[in-house]
RNA sequence: GGGCGCAUGGCGCAGUUGGUUAGCGCACUUCCUUGACAUGGAAGGGGUCAUAGGUUCGAGUCCUAUUGCGCCCACCA
């Protein structure tokens, strides 16, 4: 076996491997009857993406758990697919032309939708390419877009059926309008980010009815404070809180709009809040929410002053015509100024919408738009997790999701661009009111039989065909088998950022469209940051490339790391250094699997390891390993079925390395040739390697094609099953033992300076028949590991002349020092150590006086504290005789 | 304005329903190039669990308040 390295390189295994799978089709999902289907659907990356971390992670998390259910016996389905990310690709596929001098007008529409669809093929499937190098195992062949033909008729099907429902309507609104992307925007597409402003007061005359000739001293005027003075351009009103006395006097009166000069109604209304700024709210219903409101209310014309790009039109007055809308405020400001109507300007710091996909600045804007009714879709959503029919982990995300759903506002689907499904509503050019809303271009108005109609130039939110993936990927809305099989699936897993875009509208769509919950169970996990805490960005350039640490860890290094760090919904703090700690487990794993193969004698290990077991037969290091294993295997298994994944992995790290490696591979080097080793040694590690397969998929593998098998791939070998009967709880206790003797041992030499290669004596003195017994059937194991050629077990035997001492639970090491001993050391230790056991001594002796401890505590709990107790006492008087025979 | 999360050895983090002596990784100290592994081994040092109260026989864990950091939501003109 010298042909294996002695480093693992995963650069040699991991595209062999997952070439291996995929040529024997092991990712793939069938129909089977006979097992249980387990389905965990992609949350999709958008095309334009590449690998991040915050990828890696939730691929990792879903990669582990299907993995899992898969060598549990499921028929596990891992549906993969990406997201057209209309605005996002638009602009990718835009800034490609604009190289070219053009633009996508130039183009036409047809011909820049030609031009996408190249652009998606070329490389559309990157992130795809990067998932397999994670070594995801989802079913290629059943990739999804969200473009495709299935899934673009399930887009259609919904909006038809949202239309005859009388749940889709168009209308006149205020939207967040993004300038740079010319589209509407959904309120969770437009995030909010904190700005320092300024706020400018400005002097509005009142209109004074009397005279028509305007006398700037005795002028009256109402000051307003405003953020956006550009839009003063499109102000119809002032309003003032129907509460404010300062106004009171203004009831029925007019204002004058500085600069245009246009007459202004002075209005009353709640929404007004008298204590902001000077109590003045301008009114500019084309260009804010609440003015929107406010002019509904009042009847008031809203006017327009921005074009789509946020430059100024001429409803703003040919004095600022074509200005962008920041040039048009400090254009305005300085105008104001000159006339002395701006009274003063202070800082202030506001949220302001940007456009997730461009950062713009949003501007809300009045515009005729789609919209979802979103409420009656809610009810159903809301109760499906009230009543735990979706859950969340960790739970906390449910009251997110309530709160956001039961104040759910009306969703905005209309997207001023190309790339999408584009709406399915066609007009009649010849009458007004001739609409049909069909999946199919119809052949003539059915109002006025025309047959000049023409379709909705606009396309739907991107998100209005993902909200429909969990079962559109499956064949809906055909009645498919597969949909009948695997829907609705079982566990959606994804970050925190994504639960309005996304897991609210699916659940609302699942239970709307399909007539059942798209997943039981949502697990949410951490977001991704740098060390520093900040968000990983492309913007920010603090990225760590998954495909960098692949490249130098490993992908099973990324994938171990990042899980042990991720505890449930807790954010992520990421440096390259923290990828270390995987290599080295991987490595780890990799050397402990030479040693034994190094050693393995491959015809005698194929046995049955419950039929080979035999207690009566097997040394204590092989009955005590064996009970680790399966109690390991035990506690991953609970961890992994309540997503504490992090958990799982420590647990195996844990046992893996200080267990298996620590102790019983130095152990078992004595006793290679024995059969009982032998076997033992291929159990644990062949078991121990399928336990870690889900979460180390590549090395894993290598090792386990090395190693005796049956099947084609540890990926679709069985799950270890527990042997709850080979869990040995007294071996458990006994090597303990054995090992803190040897520990003790160890440190007598450290601190006495015995050199590592010399063999020394030692006594081993305990009253307990038990342990004497323990240490005398085990004395090999010691004499091993701590280096002693000359042990003695004895009971009652004074301390040696010149030795010192060490101590653990009921027994006490003397070890025969040649030389001078410094007696003040060891005395200061054992003083020192005196002492503290003294004081628990203490402690505990006061609470097993208490009688109320004595009433409530659980009963193993008082029984504990009394068997410590008197253990404790019993250390005690030993410390005390030793520290005796010291002087 | 509302909601949520986090404060645990130098750094990064675990800590299940409250129960003996609070763990892990990195870093640190000393020793070890013995044929699985220096991406390693052995032995150590290092923590008033943010602060102040409270509940309890018992609090890192539950409650209240305070401080600091972070996130989300909201019609902060």
């Amino acid at each position: 076996m010298n042909d294996i390295p002695k480093a693992y390189n995963p650069k040699l295994t991991e595209d062999k491997w997952y070439k291996y799978w995929e040529d024997k089709g092991l990712f793939e999902a069938s129909i089977d009857a006979k097992k249980r289907p387990y389905t965990i659907v992609i949350p999709p990356p958008n095309i334009t993406g590449i690998l991040h971390m915050g990828h890696a992670l939730n691929n990792a998390i879903q990669d582990i758990l299907i993995r899992y259910k898969r060598m549990q016996g499921y028929e596990a389905l891992w549906l993969p697919g990406t997201d057209h990310a209309g605005i996002a690709t638009q602009n990718v596929v835009e800034k490609e032309l604009a190289k070219e001098n053009k633009k996508r007008q130039d183009l036409g529409r047809e011909e820049f939708l030609k031009r996408v669809w190249k652009w998606r093929e070329e490389y559309g499937n990157t992130i795809i390419k990067q998932l397999k190098k994670l070594g995801c195992s989802c079913d290629w062949s059943r990739t999804r877009f969200t473009m495709d033909e299935g899934l673009s008729d399930a887009v259609l099907e919904v909006f038809i059926r949202l239309y005859e429902k009388g749940l889709v309507y168009k209308g006149d609104y205020i939207i967040n309008w993004c300038p740079r992307c010319q589209t509407a925007l959904s309120d969770e597409e437009a995030q909010h980010r904190d700005v320092e402003g300024m706020l400018y007061y400005i002097k509005y005359p009142v209109k004074n009815p009397k005279s028509e000739i305007r006398n700037p001293k005795k002028e009256e005027y109402v000051i307003v404070a405003t953020t956006r003075p550009e839009t003063m351009l499109g102000d119809v009103a002032v309003a003032f809180s129907p509460k404010d006395k300062r106004y009171k006097h203004l009831k029925g009166k007019k204002l004058i709009l500085p600069i245009l000069n246009r007459e202004l109604d002075a209005v009353f209304d709640r929404l007004v809040d008298p204590k902001f700024g000077t109590g003045a709210l301008k009114v500019t219903p084309a260009h804010d929410p609440i003015d929107f409101q406010l002019g509904l209310t009042h009847g008031l014309t809203p006017v327009n002053v921005m074009n789509p790009d946020a430059t100024m039109n001429k409803e703003a007055s040919v004095d600022y015509e074509g200005m962008d809308r920041f040039e048009c405020r400090d254009a305005l400001l300085e105008d104001l100024k000159e006339r002395g109507l701006l009274v003063k300007t202070e800082p202030h710091r506001h949220a302001v919408a940007h456009c997730y996909r461009c950062h713009t600045m949003v501007e809300p804007r009045l515009s005729k738009q789609w919209f979802v009714r979103m409420k009656p879709l809610a009810k159903k959503g809301i109760e499906a997790v009230k009543k735990k029919r979706v859950k969340f982990y960790p739970a906390r995300w449910t009251k997110v999701y309530l709160n956001w759903m039961e104040n759910i506002k009306d969703w905005c689907i209309s997207r001023q661009i190309w790339w999408g499904h584009r709406i399915p509503v066609y007009y009649c050019n010849k009458c007004e009111d001739g609409i049909v809303v069909s999946k199919k271009k119809p052949d003539k108005c059915q109002k006025c039989g025309s047959a000049d109609m023409v379709q909705d130039p606009d396309v739907l939110d991107t998100w209005f065909s993902s909200w429909l993936w969990p079962f559109s990927t499956l064949g809906w809305p055909g009645e498919t088998e597969d949909l009948k099989y695997f829907y609705p699936t079982d566990t959606l897993v994804t970050a925190q950022e994504i639960i309005f875009f996304w897991v609210a509208r699916m659940i609302m769509a699942g239970l709307e469209f399909a007539g059942e919950i798209p997943f039981s169970g949502v697990y949410i996990h951490g977001t991704v940051r740098d060390a520093t805490g900040t968000k990983m960005s492309k913007s920010l350039g603090n990225i760590i490339d998954p495909l960098d640490i692949i490249n130098e860890f490993g992908a099973d290094a990324l994938r171990f790391s990042i899980i042990s760090i991720t505890a449930v919904g807790q954010d992520v703090f990421l440096s390259k250094e923290k990828f270390e700690m995987g290599r080295n487990f991987a490595n780890k794993i990799w050397n402990a699997s030479r040693l034994v193969l190094m050693n393995l004698d491959r015809d005698k290990v194929r046995v049955d390891l419950c039929k080979f077991y035999d207690k009566s037969k097997l040394e204590l290091k092989e009955r005590w390993i064996v009970s680790r294993f399966y109690q390991t295997l035990e506690n991953v298994g609970a961890a992994l079925d309540s997503y504490k994944i992090n958990e799982a992995v420590k647990l195996i790290y844990e046992f893996f390395w200080h267990e298996f490696c620590d102790w019983y591979l130095e152990l078992a080097k004595s006793t290679f040739s024995k059969e009982d080793t032998q076997v033992i040694l291929y159990k644990v590690l062949e078991k121990s390697l399928r336990m870690l397969h889900p979460f180390m998929p590549f090395v894993t593998e290598e090792i386990w094609q090395r190693l005796p098998h049956e099947g084609d791939s540890i990926m679709v070998a069985t799950w270890p099953h527990i042997q709850k009967d080979l869990i040995d709880k007294k071996a458990e206790s006994d090597m303990e033992l054995i090992i803190g003797v040897i520990t003790s041992i160890r440190n007598i030499r450290s601190t006495w300076r015995i050199e590592p290669k010399r063999f020394i004596a030692a006594y081993l003195k305990s009253a307990k028949k038990e342990s004497r017994e323990t240490l005398a059937e085990n004395e090999d194991y010691i004499k091993r590991l701590a280096r002693i050629e000359e042990l003695k077990i004895v009971t009652k035997e004074k301390r040696p002349e010149a030795s010192v001492i060490g101590v653990f639970d009921d027994v006490e090491i003397y070890v025969p020092l040649q030389g001078v001993i410094d007696y003040e050391k060891e005395r200061s230790k054992l003083a020192k150590r005196l002492e503290e056991l003294e004081n628990r001594s203490r402690d505990l002796s006061g609470r097993l006086k208490n009688k109320k401890f004595l009433q409530n505590a659980p009963k193993e709990v008082i029984q504990k504290f009394k068997s410590t107790q008197e253990e404790l006492k019993d250390q005690i008087g030993k410390l005390k005789s030793n520290l005796k025979s010291l002087s």
